[in-house]
RNA sequence: GGGCGAUUAGCUCAGUCGGUUCAGAGCACCUGCCUUACAAGCAGGGGGUCACUGGUUCGAGUCCAGUAUCUCCCA
């Protein structure tokens, strides 16, 4: 136990690390005593209710491990064998089938041969038998679909002791099962030939015996997928074996129905689809083990008789009901162990110790949302809602988040086994809890796979790094009371202001659609982009002081930033909140009110990203032209009803003008000389001379020419037909028509400025 | 063999209700910058026949069918 704790403890630890927000208080261990009660109660519960027995089945048999396999434990690969066909005689006749089989040491454990009950080469065979070679015993020949008649000879031998497949062809036919091999994979007496020998040997010295008694038509070479347990590498023998199973079909209905509506929410949805096939194909739940650790079995025997109950003198008093005089010691409890996921099924509910403590469970149950990989979601997530319907009556959470899953480059799962995973501590040490974080949360979309790569970690410390920075900047700015902001810094303000609002928006729409790594790539953008290179620049003094108010509004900014951030990289933004804040009296960061949704200015946001448009085409003009940053130049924009509204808002001008070094800025009813571009439907004209060749500039602009004349034909091509204009939504068509006038208004624009050149 | 998916820039991936001012992000790449917060940085830029073929539609990266390739799950 003490040794299970401290597995535990380096589970935990880069979790706490990471900073995650859990109820540690509630952890708890599979095996404890409130955990291991719940799993016994739903263990006899479910006996008693006929939907758990024991039972001879077909598993998995690691022959060496002598223990039964789960699915997840047998790996299956391709690998070089043998086809052997070998003839059977047909009873009272000469007549011989010929059938195809990798593995012809299993021919005495032969009860049946089967056909496609439409294959006509087989027609006469029906209801006939068949001599099992060297064996001797007459087997009918049966006719079933399972048979794939394209392979080998369209007969097929069956074996139901010893291959899956046929176990079930056996089923459906009532055959007899004859088992060949004992645990350990050798001969058994049933075999008849060979006893006690392995089935290895044993397949050369009968493949000899059938050859020389003419019963080997040929051997051919051929490729198999055989299964290997991962333990051991032993092949896997199907084998038939007493385990305990969950009748699965009798309690699946109400976990598949309300996942199908909804009721239960997955995140993506697609992941409804693979629950659907996995819950209306469910095979029974072999949940017993031969291991050494679990909780064991609750079922003691006696004789031929079975007594599950929660403990051993429960089980003694149902057995005295029977036989009166039975001492403990006459009971014999089962020695295997339960499947873990036989505990992890009823972890909604033994968490809270539900089944004893009707507050707690009362209180929290159903809870909000399971958050965990698709890899496990029959393993684990079905399971669970499957227990939660049949002892609570109710789902026991309202979505499930299935997170991406993180894989190695060469696209592996990260497991233990294969040591491909990162060490989490030495990453957090590299860069930061909150750099981890931002790494694996900007890249993880649900559902998705991640190819981990540590560049997400370092660009997540990048971006502390850079909101550092920040801070640095804005506390070393000394306040003036008597100084006004300016025109520019107060419309910085109301736009930086207004697309928080935008940005709060976005954020809550797609965190409660579970999109996280959206909500976090545009809080990023709108830290780095919007407030760092935008908002930052243009109120960032050339002396170090500035407005008491100017300071204030930036300071609410960023704290704004970091009630945003905070979910994602708790660590910065609760240093930054805390430099921030210059009175001592506040709460913390964490628990600062989230903020709410509300209206914004659209046309302010895009009268701004306009400047901002028009800053980017000045300073990607300087760079092809070769003006320096700094060298001031005036600019002119044509004056119509548009740019009019840009200069009328207050600040605009001042922002365009500080930004883009601009000597002037200002409206012009004329043309003027100089370099012309366009931003949306703005003519605008830089006030320089060019000296370089313009045969470029000219091909540039017969480029764009070309462009906005098969954009506007489109668009024609689409308010011309009447269809369009009667059946799309007026706003569609309302767009089209703008969309018409700006392109129009950028031709003449472009055809101008191509006819300037000509002149010149 | 049965099934769920996927295919968008060099790489890893977004793209929500079908509307081209919508093809986008990060990384990588190119150009110019040691500009007094930040070179872990700043300012710009190039780059895609949205796998292929048809169909539905006034309109398709988005919907439907088929083809190819791949992943995963189940057997």
């Amino acid at each position: 136990m003490g040794m299970e704790r401290r597995i535990w403890w380096d589970y935990f630890k880069p979790i706490k690390k990471l900073g995650a927000s859990c109820d540690w208080d509630r952890t708890a261990f599979t095996m404890d005593e409130v955990r291991s009660s719940a799993v016994l109660k739903v263990f006899v519960d479910l006996y008693h209710k006929g939907k758990l027995y024991r039972g001879k089945r077909m598993v998995n048999w690691d022959p060496e491990a002598k223990t039964v396999l789960s699915n997840e434990e047998v790996l299956y690969a391709n690998e070089n064998s043998q086809l052997y066909h070998v003839k059977y005689q047909i009873e009272g006749s000469d007549e011989f089938l010929v059938i195809a089989t990798t593995r012809p040491e299993t021919i005495p454990g032969d009860t049946a041969i089967a056909v496609h009950p439409e294959d006509e080469r087989y027609f006469h065979l029906h209801g006939k038998k068949a001599v099992v070679p060297v064996i001797g015993r007459k087997i009918p020949i049966i006719a079933d679909e399972y048979v794939d008649r394209e392979f080998g000879t369209g007969a097929l031998k069956v074996t139901p002791a010893h291959d899956m497949n046929d176990y079930e062809i056996g089923k459906r036919h009532n055959l007899e099962v004859v088992e060949i091999f004992n645990e350990d994979a050798t001969m058994s007496r049933e075999a008849t030939i060979y006893l006690g020998e392995d089935r290895f040997v044993v397949r050369k010295k009968f493949v000899k015996d059938l050859d020389n008694a003419g019963f080997l038509q040929k051997a051919e070479n051929y490729q198999n997928n055989v299964g290997r347990s991962e333990r051991t590498n032993a092949v896997v023998e199907p084998r038939l074996s007493l385990q305990w199973y969950v009748d699965m079909p009798s309690i699946v209905k109400p976990a598949l129905e309300n996942v199908m509506n909804d009721n239960v929410s997955f995140f993506p949805k697609n992941q409804k689809n693979i629950y659907k096939h996995w819950m209306e194909n469910i095979r029974d739940w072999c949940i017993s083990r031969q291991l050494w650790w679990g909780h064991r079995i609750p079922a003691w025997y006696y004789q031929d008789d079975i007594f599950v109950a929660v403990n051993e003198e429960e089980a003694l008093l149902q057995a005295r009901q029977k036989y009166p005089d039975i001492a403990l010691q006459d009971l014999r409890q089962d020695e295997d162990v339960l499947d873990t996921w036989f505990s992890s099924w009823l972890w909604p509910i033994s968490v809270f110790d539900g089944f004893r403590n009707k507050e707690e469970i009362d209180y929290y149950y159903p809870t909000s949302v399971l958050v965990t990989g698709w890899d496990i979601i029959f393993l684990w997530v079905a399971r669970m809602i499957i227990a939660g319907y049949e002892w609570m009556g109710e789902k026991p959470f309202h979505d499930v988040y299935f997170t991406g899953m993180v894989r190695d480059k060469m696209r592996r799962k990260m497991s233990k086994s294969l040591g491909n995973s990162p060490d989490a501590l030495q990453l957090i040490a590299d860069y930061g809890a909150d750099g981890v974080r931002f790494g694996m949360m900007s890249c993880s979309p649900a559902g998705g796979d991640l190819l981990f790569d540590e560049k997400l970690c370092e660009q997540g410390r990048n971006f502390c790094n850079k909101m550092w920075n920040a801070l640095k900047l804005v506390e070393g700015w000394q306040t003036d009371e008597s100084k006004k902001p300016s025109e520019a810094d107060q419309l910085a303000f109301l736009w930086l202001s207004q697309k928080h609002k935008e940005l709060v928006e976005e954020v809550v729409k797609n965190i409660d659609e579970y999109r996280l790594s959206e909500a976090l790539i545009s809080i990023y953008s709108f830290v780095w982009t919007d407030f760092c290179s935008w908002y930052l620049e243009i109120v960032k003094p050339q002396d170090g002081v500035v407005s008491a108010e100017t300071k204030s509004n930036t300071v609410t900014l960023f704290k704004n930033i970091c009630t945003l951030l905070h979910p994602y990289m708790p660590f910065i933004t609760e240093e930054l909140w805390h430099a921030l804040h210059e009175d001592k009296a506040f709460i913390d960061c964490i628990v600062s009110p989230f903020p709410e949704v509300g209206t914004y200015d659209k046309d302010l946001i895009s009268k701004v990203e306009q400047a901002k448009e028009i800053i980017t085409q000045v300073r990607d003009s300087r760079n092809k032209h070769g003006i320096k940053m700094r060298e001031e130049i005036p600019l002119h924009i044509i004056e119509t009803e548009r740019s009019r509204a840009l200069f009328q808002l207050s600040g605009w001008s001042e922002l365009v003008q500080k930004m883009a070094f601009l000597s002037s800025l200002s409206t012009t009813k004329e043309d003027k000389d100089g370099l012309v571009f366009i931003s949306g439907t703005e003519k605008c004209i830089l006030g320089i001379t060019l000296q370089e060749d313009t045969s470029e500039m000219v091909e540039e602009i017969i480029k764009e020419l070309e462009y906005q004349k098969g954009f506007v034909t489109s668009v024609l091509k689409k308010l011309e037909n009447e269809r369009f204009v009667s059946g799309a939504p007026a706003e569609v068509v309302e767009r089209e028509k703008a969309k018409l006038a700006d392109g129009k208004e950028r031709i003449k624009i472009l055809a101008e400025q191509l006819k300037q050149f000509n002149k010149n």
